[in-house]
DNA sequence: ATCCAATTTCCACATAGCGGAAAAGAGGTC
DNA sequence: GACCTCTTTTCCGCTATGTGGAAATTGGAT
């Protein structure tokens, strides 16, 4: 039914990338369970193409291959996101976003308008930090807290206007939140007078991406705030199933 | 030596990826020359793990996993370019950047800053359009003209100033030339005044991202044009190498 | 309704991949 | 600078695993 190289390979490439991108053997072989003699046969296969690199020290890193392969992936969920998008603007009347975590950045991947006179400016391929934005909560939240603290730590958390979140502290109870109700919110962290809804989208139960609908403060505070957050994570929801392991 | 079930999972989504990121069951056996059975049984696996994903018209498209995979590897790669970025601004006196294909747009993935007053904003991140920038014609050069007519296609060509290219014929043989020297410029073509070289980087003999120095067109101008050329070209080689099937 | 091309399933066979264990190599320590 | 330890790499015989030709099925056209 399934090929188990080819899983097993996967597995070192996920165990990789959830170790930052750079592990050495034995690392990988504590978090797949598998015997050294396997993942080193496929760490070299993997090599040998390009997908993985090897450093000065041993280790392995992901590689460049990987990104061309992502790059190409990225257009197509783009694609695939448009009518899940066009359903948020309809229910909310605002601008909606995809958006996924590359690196340490957040990165906007497709949009659909609001139809409304006053709205947000487009912004795909747009890439800012995760702890001003709606959308960067969501997708930090549904990982472990030790990795959302990394990445601050590499990035900082730079005030962008008076209620962005600076402090780990007070970012890490927010996340704790975002978790709990199931959607962030940006209150103007990012700009002032633009506040901001954001849902997983989930590929099982793992967050994969995050959607969002902007807009100015006043007609987002105006919506029934749980109404809409059931609204989009039902679509969000759906979108997520598109991919995963589907039926 | 080699996991062969792994390679042939690498040919096809490869394969996939050449396609635009979309194709047929036979259409991969058309590129891969794999036999039918040992395709499907592939994908099947690559499906499970949401790799790849199957449209409603059975087709198979790259999936979601590779985008999240694709972004940690492009923050590993960004740091490992660093160094010859740098080594690019010394020799040239001008802001450096590294750019890859990503869907049918230039992602800027990397930068090293001048040192001078007047320079080159931060434009990590940044996604533009491949014909009115170096980098783009220098990775479009990369790849079969069709697939490059294809982009253009898909994208339209722009004038963002009187000195864009934008008719289909005078891009192909732009890109002709491009390959024959092994640079492009860019003389005002996305900005006027802005003036811009870039060079492949090659991962074996398949470009994989652009190096490219830019800066204000009367600086850029005064640069020795062949002796810059093969300065940077040498310094993509080696960065290039770090990639690839390497020693 | 019928055909044709494409995809999916099946199964006996052979071999490609497995994994335990031994060898080689890198660092660290005294 | 030699010793020890931890990590990575290589080796090899066994068999579970993946192979691929060909038959069955699907579904879109005519």
């Amino acid at each position: 039914m399934s090929v188990q190289s080819v899983e097993r390979a996967l597995d070192v490439l996920e165990a990789l990338a959830e170790h930052g991108g750079e592990a050495g053997l034995s690392e990988i072989a504590a978090r797949t369970g598998l015997p050294y003699g396997t993942i080193h046969r496929l760490l070299q296969t993997l090599l040998a193409r390009g997908y993985v690199r090897q450093e000065s020290d041993r280790r392995y890193a992901l590689g460049g291959g990987l990104v061309r392969l992502g790059g190409v992936a990225e257009g197509m969920v783009a694609v695939r996101a448009q009518p899940y998008l066009e359903k948020m603007v309809e229910l909310s009347g605002e601008t909606a976003n995809l958006a996924v975590l590359e690196g340490d950045f957040i990165v906007y991947v497709a949009q659909a308008s609001s139809p409304r006179r006053l709205r947000m400016f487009a912004e795909v391929g747009r890439r800012v930090l995760p702890h001003s934005t709606a959308v960067g909560k969501v997708l930090l939240a549904g990982r472990p807290p030790e990795e959302a603290v990394a990445v601050f730590e590499r990035t900082g958390m730079p005030r962008r206007t008076p209620n962005t979140i600076t402090e780990i502290e007070a970012m890490l109870a927010e996340l704790a939140a975002v978790r709990e109700r199931g959607y962030a919110m940006d209150l103007g962290e990012e700009e002032l007078g633009v506040h901001c809804m954001a849902v997983p989208v989930r590929d099982g139960s793992r967050v994969v991406a995050a959607m969002s609908v902007s807009g100015p403060a006043e007609r987002i505070d105006a919506l029934d705030r749980a109404e809409l957050a059931e609204g989009l994570g039902k679509i969000a929801l759906d979108f997520g199933r598109e991919f995963g392991p589907h039926s």
